[in-house]
RNA sequence: GGCUCCAUCGUCUAGUGGCCUAGGACACCAGAUUCUCAAUCUGGUAACACCGGUUCGACUCCGGUUGGAGCUACCA
């Protein structure tokens, strides 16, 4: 009979509070959470506090939100290694009894005992590994403060908890050898091992906070959405079947599969993220959206930001820059920056002063035909005439579409920035 | 130094011996379109690190070279 419950997939993400994650450290959970998801698994987060001069106070919350603010939402409470220690000193037990662990300065070492010269395990996305036995040497698995090291840990940790598949950073490749020592020493069954490799800066170096070493939610502040931090990563050393590039995170856990690991670093490539963060722009409803940009803007609320956002929407590429495109929706423009940038004499802002007055009803058509018959009779080209209206009403230089804004300003507003513009350029 | 991992356009990648004159995406360039700017659409430039082997046939398999990365802690 088959026990469903040995078939489950069971990963977890192990981050040590030492800092704030930063975004490679994240991929790691998205990966793993992507394939617990896929497989109808469990995903454990597991807080791996074993050093204890390196733990950083707050850096489990910082650990939780940035898991948080991404959706990937782990199963079960959140496991301290540190409160385990029962676990791991039974087990040093059994390695002391067989003689495979002995003392060496205050410390536990594990003893190197094999009459194989290679030990070796087929990786989940690197394939076929192996290593000399000869290279091995007796190591640390207890210190001497009573706390375990990462390799005796993890490896009793997962066992007891029933990890079926370790998911972690290639740089565990060359001590997985001593990983399945100890799991054959205690007489248990190693999980998979599926070895991601890291993800280095533009310049092919170990990812810096000038390029894309932050946190989730320093991103999360810069104006990119989750999804398209999400959708990022995700492509960042894994890919689908299809050409499909966006995905959601629910989809992306459809679609997962540990063979389309890639195994090769990737480098992190900020202009990706940028164009997934206008894709997920594009494609998210103004009512969600309104809600994200409200959460930076809090000054602006929902429905006023909802009112606009058509028209600027297609113009933002991150959620900060809501308010450099919209500004002149809630401020008067600042002339004075872009001044110069106005091509019309003065006597024609009064020309189409005068027209727009006799406008009635008021409607962005409407505005647009009065406009284009006075730059047709001063010869004026389009591009003159739209930028310096568009300077005018705003003062920037990348505005909305400017008759739908003038319409959306009102007659007596916009007639009003006009007049204004018209005096600065008397100066 | 030793051991291990990795190697396709600038970048993310597809490719599992003939579908490859190497596909897609970002970025870049050009054209079209639009109500300025942005957006959009169409097109273009651009890569199998190198040398041997295996094979009728290699981007794909094997060996080597070069280059990059990791480990070699009482850190993870």
């Amino acid at each position: 009979m088959v026990n469903d419950n040995m078939n489950k997939v069971k990963v977890r993400y192990g981050p040590s509070p030492t800092g704030i994650p930063h975004v490679g450290n994240i991929r790691t959970a998205l990966f793993n959470y992507l394939f617990a998801k896929n497989q109808k698994g469990q995903f454990l987060l597991r807080i791996e506090d074993t050093d204890q001069n390196r733990l950083v106070p707050d850096a489990v919350e910082k650990i939780k939100d940035s898991l948080t603010l991404l959706n990937l939402n782990w199963d079960e409470q959140i496991i301290y290694q540190s409160k385990r220690l029962d676990l791991y000193k039974k087990s040093l037990e059994i390695l002391i009894s067989k003689k495979l662990a002995y003392q060496d300065e205050g410390a536990t070492r594990f003893k190197i005992k094999t009459d194989k010269n290679s030990i070796g395990w087929e990786d989940a996305v690197h394939g076929h590994i192996e290593f000399p036995t000869n290279v091995l040497e007796d190591f640390i698995i207890m210190k001497s403060d009573g706390f375990p090291t990462y390799h005796f840990a993890s490896v009793v940790d997962d066992h007891d908890l029933e990890i079926t598949h370790v998911m972690r950073g290639d740089e565990w490749i060359s001590s997985t050898p001593k990983h399945l020592l100890l799991y054959e020493a205690l007489g248990w069954q190693p999980p998979k091992f599926v070895h991601m490799p890291p993800i280095l800066g533009p310049d092919k170096n170990k990812l810096s906070k000038r390029h894309g070493a932050k946190s989730v939610h320093e991103f999360i502040d810069e104006g990119y959405l989750p999804e398209a931090i999400i959708n990022f990563m995700a492509f960042l050393g894994w890919s689908p079947q299809d050409n499909q590039e966006i995905f959601s995170l629910d989809e992306l856990s459809k679609v997962f599969s540990l063979d389309r690991i890639n195994k090769n670093t990737p480098i992190f490539n900020i202009e990706k993220l940028d164009w997934f963060n206008k894709e997920w722009i594009k494609k998210m409803s103004d009512d969600a959206l309104s809600h994200e940009i409200n959460k930076d803007f809090p000054e602006f609320n929902v429905t006023q930001i909802k009112d606009i956002l058509p028209l600027v929407k297609d113009r933002i590429g991150k959620v900060t820059e809501f308010k450099n495109i919209a500004n002149l929706f809630f401020e008067k423009p600042n002339l004075q920056a872009n001044k110069k940038e106005i091509a019309i004499k003065i006597e024609i802002f009064t020309k189409i002063i005068n027209s727009l007055k006799k406008l009635n009803p008021w409607g962005a058509s409407d505005i647009s035909t009065a406009v284009n018959k006075i730059m047709e009779e001063e010869q004026l080209t389009k591009s003159q005439m739209y930028k310096s209206l568009g300077i005018a009403i705003s003062g920037q230089l990348i505005t909305p579409p400017i008759f739908p804004s003038m319409e959306k300003l009102g007659k007596e507003e916009t007639i009003d920035r006009l007049k204004t513009a018209h005096k600065v350029l008397q100066k």
